[in-house]
DNA sequence: AAATATTTTTAAGCTTGTCTAAAAATAATT
DNA sequence: AATTATTTTTAGACAAGCTTAAAAATATTT
């Protein structure tokens, strides 16, 4: 298998998060924005890796993932996704202080390395932000999960995930003390902002955005 | 204090290391040896680096490290030797096996990082060869120690460190079970070749050669 | 001290990954 | 369908870090 280069690996991994999203090829723009540099580069570089089999290009239709590039592409995701527990669990940061770095942890390509980290980690499935960790082929455990918003009234919940991975969206949740496992419950809604009034652990009654009950994570207990 | 590349800290790290063991400044052949590029990219780089005030630049003179520069380079010999401890102690790699990875893992930057690490590691002060871990502040800890050669007849010894790094001595002592804290203690010198029998954790007797008596550092006991 | 060998530097050039400015293609509007 | 707006590509250039070949300086021998 080719090695590709650290910034050839920030490209297949910025694509294949866009293509998670949307359904279509991923345009020379929105990876310009993904990866802050101009779609000049982005063209640039695009048709290089599509000369490595790294990518599909065709001039004006964007990019998608071959099977090697996909196949890097989660390797990059599983690796950052095990040094984010690595920090978490053992090294004991926040969850929202750990992407940087696992970040610049990611592009370390030992496999020994990931082997032996997610043993010591004893084989995680989800990570920090309840993120699945593809496993050594690649596959990632689904599990069904839905927006807190879209329970209903005194239905308990714990909480597997976070839609949206901001540091201000994450400290603001650590600073409630709501983390993954968290019991929830909605005791009320507000009919003109649709804002919620959750019940947390059982005890603590707090008021939350929409915004916000739209990116927590549940499932029904 | 200025961020230097991942080129950068290596010329910093091979500068420190060559000035360690000889005690004048470093040399252009020196360091393309050690980097292994050619002499050109040495003399090239090292006025780019100069110019930055990490090195003592004067043509034909060679370098030598300036107080920032000093400052980075024990920077990444105390990652490097952290994260080596780690390696061994908590993913359980053998000694011979983490120097590579190491020399990726010792260029991440965040310091929050190497704080926990420390912390987690118990504040290692040496590592898994021995040698000295240098503190947040810079030092060394300093500690006497020998080449097992020095040693005379029936004095008990344990080992501390080796002297040479290569991963065929490091294999070698690794299947012979040889390790920091091995109990040591000649038994017998041969007059022809110098070669040594000695007398391994108290039970087993082996012979090695005058080479690796002088690699092997111990301390009495 | 002169000749030879070695080391270091200069010069010119290459690759990777980036940039800006301008041209070309595609998409959206009227 | 024609015009306008947006997106994408091309062209030319640049910094970092490397290369080889040749020139200059230093070190070593005789």
């Amino acid at each position: 298998m080719y090695q590709a280069t650290t910034a050839e690996e920030n490209y297949l991994k910025a694509i294949f998060k866009i293509a998670e999203k949307e359904k279509k090829s991923v345009s020379t723009n929105s990876l310009a924005r993904a990866l802050q540099t101009s779609p000049a580069s982005i063209t640039d570089m695009i048709k290089k890796m599509a000369d490595k089999n790294l990518l599909n290009y065709e001039k004006y239709k964007g990019v998608t993932l071959t099977i090697d590039g996909n196949k890097i592409a989660t390797e990059l995701i599983r690796r950052h996704r095990l040094w984010e527990v690595f920090l978490v669990e053992k090294l004991r940061f926040a969850w929202h202080q750990v992407h940087e770095i696992a970040e610049e942890l990611e592009h370390i390509g030992s496999p020994e390395l990931i082997t032996r980290l997610d043993a010591f980690l004893d084989y995680p499935k989800f990570d920090p932000h309840g993120d699945p960790i593809p496993n050594a082929e690649g596959r990632f455990t689904i599990r069904t999960q839905l927006p807190l918003g879209d329970l209903g009234k005194n239905i308990e919940s714990v909480l597997l995930g976070v839609k949206e991975h901001s540091t201000p969206f994450l400290e603001y949740l650590h600073d409630l003390n709501i983390k993954i496992g968290t019991n929830i419950l909605i005791k009320e809604r507000t009919e003109y902002d649709h804002s919620l009034s959750i019940l947390v652990d059982k005890k603590r009654e707090i008021s939350i955005s929409q915004q916000v009950a739209q990116n927590l994570l549940v499932k029904r207990v």
